[in-house]
DNA sequence: GACTGATAAATGTCAGACATATAAATGTAT
DNA sequence: ATACATTTATATGTCTGACATTTATCAGTC
């Protein structure tokens, strides 16, 4: 894990390169200290700057935590589910804008990837699921709530979904899917008439949930699919007529 | 963008944040140049190091890239599906080994994800998606095949069949749950009648596939996945009366 | 024995300097 | 006047040395 040809140009991604396949081929396993800057500094034949900003590329993927101190320095970091969502969601939503990629594409790899989760979740959803389902609904009916509070509600709903497979691997991967979704949703102004027959869809879904119905949770998704992409479509075009 | 509170740790960290907050507000648009190190060090009245490894950070999140030279400096990194790939394919391979998600798990999840893919690629597969889906059966059949090599077939059939919906964010989404299952797999030694059983389902798929028959791609992969399933299921019970 | 202070080790930050890459401006020769 | 070579300015990349801060450990005192 020492080595460095002569180009002594993007040394410290050079060395971030090397630390990080040694832990992802298990050469340096979770929790394990890695030398002190200075000692890395020495092994690497840099400057510790240099060692620092490799350091804090690692840091900004979450392989690696420092610890100030005595006994500090920076350690192997246990990466766990939640903490790989935030860059999961970062990294999706980010691509989704800047690559234009259009209403439909989204929304058709959001819900194939959902609606892959329809099947688990019926079978295996807890209570405490399904109650987070039936309090989004509820809140999602309420008469004063403001479009963006809808939208968050709505990613609420749907994350109880996927999270009720009891898959973590699900809903990491989903979280990027669903999340993503949200600043192209907000860029949407439901109506009341909107609002409601999303709202008896999302009735629709968690009956069949609760019911370990996994058709008609599918086809609930389905119909929502239909129903989120006709009403992209209407806002869409109305945006054009109006400019 | 530009509010430290008086802490004076984690400086690089907040400016990082701050930096990426309004990348992803879209404050900072694509291919814009970002201030010089200097006038950044100046603007948030810390030192040119420091900013540094703010930057670093960012570039490790593929935010910006930065270019030296007269005209040079960092500039916000037009995220592309390829570049974002890899950090999700890292992500997820570190997140079933360090959190000991179960051979089960991870297989549930992939497939549960793929089936999701073969209704889109039945319908929109292309001749070339075909063509490597076939290359790849072929080799898979060579008499010679290492296991590692035949794993790294099995995944790039897999992603042909991904590509195949002709969805980039299915693409994407897919990446991280097919690679990451690669050193799980990598653990199977298969038997030349293993290798038979997965080659016919392969074969199976491709020409559901072919002839856009959605209903037979979708069995052929659960059929895949229940194969795939017992055959680690034997592996682990050997392994384990071995011992 | 419990609390207090000194010590040491490590990261976090800073200042200034030099090295290097690169584009643009300048100068020179055909 | 154009083509080519040279200089110059600007920016990142790197190094050195220093100080600040956090934190565990050890020594000392009541």
């Amino acid at each position: 894990m020492k080595i460095d040809p002569d180009n002594p140009a993007d040394l410290s991604a050079q060395i971030a390169k090397a630390i990080r396949d040694a832990i992802v081929a298990g050469d340096l396993i979770v929790h394990q200290r890695l030398p002190s800057e200075a000692e890395l500094a020495d092994q690497f034949d840099v400057s510790r700057p240099t060692v620092r900003e490799a350091l804090k590329r690692l840091a900004a993927q979450s392989l690696i935590r420092t610890q100030r101190g005595a006994t500090g320095g920076a350690f192997v970091n246990h990466l766990r589910f939640e903490e790989a969502y935030d860059q999961q969601i970062t990294t999706s939503t980010l691509l989704l804008s800047m690559n234009a990629v259009s209403f439909d594409t989204a929304c058709e790899a959001r819900f194939a990837l959902e609606r892959a989760c329809a099947p688990l979740a019926a079978v295996r959803r807890s209570p405490d699921h399904l109650a987070t389902m039936r309090a989004e609904i509820h809140r999602q009916s309420q008469p004063g709530l403001s479009d963006e509070a809808f939208c968050a509600s709505d990613v609420t709903f749907h994350r109880a979904l996927v999270d009720a497979t009891g898959n973590p691997v699900l809903s990491y991967q989903l979280a990027g899917a669903v999340e993503a979704m949200q600043p192209l949703m907000n860029m949407i102004t439901f109506t009341a008439r909107d609002r409601s027959a999303i709202i008896d869809l999302h009735q629709k879904i968690a009956d069949a949930i609760e019911a370990h119905d996994e058709r008609n949770a599918a086809d609930g998704l389905h119909a929502l699919e239909v129903e989120t992409r006709t009403l992209a479509q209407s806002v869409m075009t109305a945006r054009a007529a109006r400019s």
